[in-house]
DNA sequence: GTGCCGACCTAAACGATGATCAATAATCCG
DNA sequence: CGGATTATTGATCATCGTTTAGGTCGGCAC
């Protein structure tokens, strides 16, 4: 069969990433396949990879604009003028509350592996780094100048905390953390870290 | 072919998962499959499907084993009268330690997820708990008797910020958290909640 | 308007997977 | 020793990711 053109090529990108979306939220990573993709979008399994180098390019696109959405988030309510609470303490629930709206997609950023030997693109890096910046400069009124160092351990420390928590929640791997504790251990990590931060300040 | 007896049953069954066990050291659970299982322990793949429900029910057993080993290097380290530091720390050193022995193995541990709609085993919730139960018992002189919902929360935010950590360190899925900045990271969390934790019960 | 070319798209194929099951052969037991 | 039992297998089915030859359509040159 010759060329379409019902759709042009960046379209036929975006409904393969929607489609696999689709099927990701709905049964997750063990769901997707190829043939599933193509079935939905109404293509072949080869026009995948015309438009891909291969499923784990698919999947790693899905992600980043996961990455993006979350994003896209944070700035949204970080805008919002009405936030009288700690900043820190909003990011972390706003976080959380993002993760839970679709377990099996968010559980894709962890469950997904590249072949041993590649690396994460740089680009994919990048996102997570700034990502990471928004912890910290979250962070920045509890830390001198001078102690960058510091603060940014504080950073990965808290954001490797939340991720534990939302990830065995959504995995129900930890026995009796369901999904309605979760919230209340990610405040108890927080603001119990952060009191810890301010203890060690004045202990010197 | 009929029977055999060169093995018993669970002669077969541990071989079986010594195999399963193998592979995904070497190539995580992406390599495993019943085939290359069989080709290992020099059976064909039915002979596994004769011993095991499927390849789930395997991973699960691997898993269980893993779990068992964790808890007693825990035990054996405990044993150690040399431990002047703070039992907590030595808790999440040796649980950090046990981890990036054999990164894909550990994995595994979060990697693996049941079809939907199964649960996980009770023996499986059980050994999960006991393992949670050490922590809270190096918890224990921290809280004053009858606040064991706080304890048993502090718990679960310490397992959980200490599986984050290591989970994205092997994942290699958060820029700078190296393997080597790790055990850093750890000792940040615990000893700044722990601090947190003091100075919240000064503040009432 | 016509012809050709190149890009798109597909069907078919390959090797692999998890899982099932009838057939078979070795062991056990009377 | 012989019949029943049981462990083991090989063939089979449906599925998977990926590659590729080949057909067909859109668009460009003339």
């Amino acid at each position: 069969m010759g060329r379409r053109s019902t759709h042009t090529a960046p379209q036929l990108r975006d409904l393969i990433l929607d489609a696999a979306r689709d099927i990701i939220v709905a049964d997750g990573l063990a769901g997707l396949s190829a043939r599933e993709i193509a079935r939905r979008v109404g293509y072949s399994p080869g026009t995948i990879y015309n438009m891909f180098e291969n499923l784990d390019d698919v999947v790693l696109n899905v992600e980043a604009r996961l990455l993006d959405e979350l994003d896209a988030r944070l700035t949204e309510d970080l805008a919002d003028t009405a936030h009288t609470a700690n900043p820190l303490l909003r990011l972390a629930h706003v976080y959380l509350a993002f993760t839970h709206e679709k377990p099996k997609l968010w559980n894709l950023l962890f469950e997904h592996h590249l072949p041993p030997g590649t690396e994460l693109p740089g680009w994919y890096q990048q996102k997570l780094e700034g990502l990471m910046m928004r912890i910290e400069t979250a962070l920045a009124p509890m830390f001198p100048a001078g102690s960058e160092m510091e603060r940014q351990r504080a950073a990965r420390v808290l954001w490797a905390g939340v991720h534990g928590i939302t990830s065995l929640s959504t995995a129900d791997k930890l026995s009796i953390v369901t999904t309605e504790a979760a919230p209340r251990l990610v405040d108890d990590l927080v603001t119990t870290y952060m009191a810890g931060l301010v203890a060690g300040r004045r202990a010197g």
